[in-house]
RNA sequence: UGGGGAAUCGUCUAACGGCAGGACAACGGAUUCUGAUUCCGUUUAUCUAGGUUCGAAUCCUAGUUCCCCAACCA
């Protein structure tokens, strides 16, 4: 052993792969040391945890080069996109603290260009207008194992395409008369290459651009070129786009062939695809999917029930938004496909709160307490520290009187090994206040204890006996008296089981959402809506910004404390 | 009978030819007027088989397992 070994320093974290592309990117100098990223959601649902991890990234990565990152809608599906969804995601990535500057984006905003470079691909012999049917083009596409079919029209004459082309824009046809594909390879092993539609007639409203068009182009062809437009150098997608990846890449690489003084000119940008692995999260779902039906079927009260992962749910849930920007610094970024434990999420939310929630008193299932030596009417005001953390934030003044209430679960008439809260014969400490001590118990004609008779010690005032003998056990506790009755919803994980396969209707936690009344102190019936508090020994909660009133204040939990005498008590 | 990806503690994630590290979880202990927090400690990992090398999680070969792709969705 080495006398005196230096401490160790802690090894750095390296950057994750994403980073290590650009990096090198910017060692190579490939696109000037500039990194310019994109958040590109389609307007048509509300975003969730899943997406959080994305933005986070995309604005992250933005930041830590010195760059900047785009929110752009991938608005080509008129069908299943409305403003309203704009707002709310707007609203979600503004509520987890990014940024897009000047750079707010539409896809339909590049309509016009994106239409003059396929006339440009039609010209030089990469498209075609092709008239077969939806089915047919599945038909002619062949599978995984057997290799596709020209279509009949793919040897149509650039003059006839274009003609038809412009017809098509022109609203000469019905819907789904015709296609513009790409002219690829219909044997090629990556099916997305083989001649894939780029535009498809669709006489639909679209929510920005109205009935300008009756043609709109599809996701394949859009992206890249709205990611080269707006010089994204690094486009930053899920894992299911990989096998786009050649299509993104031969788009742009077509495009570069555009003549000069045709009517568009290429774009100037050449970003590259990277993809990564999309969250999954235990106990919870995330596909679109899914989460509408647990909305639709009224298993939720709606897309913004606390109980739902989506960034909506979560902010009124009461996580912070430095909580899961927190939680998607500490899940990493890779390829792997793979879920991440509940647990990590909840752990970054009682970091953040720990740190920064006053603390308060309030009994969840309340249990009378009278103190026998107490004189009915005398009124103390002990004084409570309002963050232990913190004591620049001072103390308050807590009412306590001869009726108390402390919760069912701090008394057991029979209290089992390690047990160390209150008990017949036993004494306990109320926070802050005073040493109490069990003499009898009050039960109703079923057996089940309705009050306790307790002695006080008055000499014990501020929660320190001044004999000096100590008290194993601490609970909270509220005054009869002065108490409120205040609403909390203990919300709990969605699901029991770890995942939620297709039958998750099925899986559902039944205790996701527990509604009691509480007895607080007066000062929860005050809390302004989107305030947070630490219910001491309880949990985090926090004033629902919708359900609560002036006055009256709904408390969400947040998510519980760490209790590990309810580990010990399973264990028996 | 195609194409594209991924395999490191229980779970995520580092290490990029040179001590397998961190976080979460679990377990034990200390401190504590929150059975919280904090602190200390413990257990547990390189998919398999070969090869190259003084030395392999890392390079090579072969295999295994898992994920994604056959919308005129994104």
């Amino acid at each position: 052993m080495k006398a005196s070994a230096p401490a160790a320093e802690p090894r750095e974290q390296g950057p994750n792969f994403i980073e290590a592309i650009i990096e090198e990117d910017n060692r190579t100098g490939v696109y000037g040391g500039q990194v310019v990223t994109r958040f590109p959601p389609e307007p048509n649902g509300y975003l969730h945890i899943g997406h959080a991890k994305s933005i986070c990234l995309n604005f992250g990565l933005g930041l830590k080069y010195g760059g900047r990152t785009h929110m752009r809608f991938d608005d080509t599906n008129p069908l299943t996109e409305e403003p309203e969804f704009v707002e709310s995601i707007l609203g979600d990535v503004r509520w987890l603290g990014f940024d897009w500057g000047t750079h707010l984006h539409y896809a339909s905003d590049y309509f016009e260009q994106l239409y003059r470079f396929a006339e440009e691909l039609i010209k030089l012999g990469r498209a075609y207008v092709c008239s077969l049917t939806a089915e047919q083009i599945s038909e002619y596409r062949g599978d995984f194992f057997k290799p596709g079919r020209d279509s009949p029209f793919r040897q149509r004459s650039v003059d006839e395409n274009l003609a038809l082309f412009r017809d098509m824009r022109a609203g000469i046809f019905q819907d789904g008369q015709h296609t513009l594909r790409l002219k690829i390879d219909m044997s090629a092993g990556n099916p997305n290459l083989r001649d894939p539609p780029i535009y498809r007639i669709r006489r639909a409203r679209h929510h920005r651009t109205g009935d300008a068009w009756c043609i709109y182009p599809l996701y394949d062809y859009t992206h890249c070129i709205s990611d080269a437009i707006e010089g994204i150098t690094h486009s930053i997608c899920t894992l299911e786009f990989e096998a786009h990846r050649a299509l993104y890449d031969w788009v742009l690489a077509e495009l570069k062939n555009i003549p000069p003084g045709a009517s568009v000119a290429p774009p100037r940008g050449s970003p590259k695809q990277i993809e990564f692995g999309r969250l999954n999260l235990t106990y919870t779902v995330m596909s679109k999917r899914k989460l509408l039906r647990l909305v639709n079927e009224g298993h939720v009260e709606g897309w913004d029930d606390p109980r739902m992962l989506t960034i909506a749910g979560l902010r009124r849930r009461g996580f912070t938004p430095a909580s899961v920007r927190n939680f998607a610094a500490l899940i990493g970024v890779t390829k792997n496909d793979a879920p991440i434990d509940m647990s990590v999420l909840e752990n970054a939310v009682r970091e953040d709160l720990n740190a920064s929630a006053p603390r308060a008193l309030a009994v969840l299932r309340p249990l009378k307490v009278v103190l026998e030596n107490w004189p009915a009417g005398d009124v103390d005001h002990v004084d409570l520290v309002n963050h232990p953390l913190k004591p620049e934030l001072g103390t308050r003044k807590v009412p306590f009187g001869r009726e108390l209430y402390i919760d069912a679960e701090d008394f057991e008439e029979q209290p089992p090994k390690g047990f160390f809260r209150l008990a017949p014969g036993k004494e306990v400490r109320l926070r802050g206040a005073y040493f109490i001590t069990c003499t009898a118990v009050k039960k109703d004609a079923g057996g089940k204890v309705v009050e306790l008779t307790c002695t006080v010690d008055r000499d014990s005032r501020g929660g320190e006996a001044k004999d000096g003998r100590k008290v194993k056990g601490t609970i909270h506790w509220v005054s009869a008296a002065h108490a409120v009755d205040v609403r909390a919803r203990l919300y709990d994980r969605l699901f029991s089981v770890e995942n939620p396969d297709d039958t998750f209707l099925e899986q559902l936690n039944p205790h996701s959402l527990d509604v009691v009344v509480a007895k607080a102190e007066p000062s929860l019936a005050q809390a302004a809506p989107g305030t947070h508090v630490q219910l001491e020994r309880v949990g985090y909660f926090f004033a629902d910004p919708k359900d609560s009133k002036p006055g009256a204040p709904v408390w969400n939990r947040v998510v519980g404390l760490k209790d590990s005498w309810s580990k010990e008590k399973k264990k028996g």
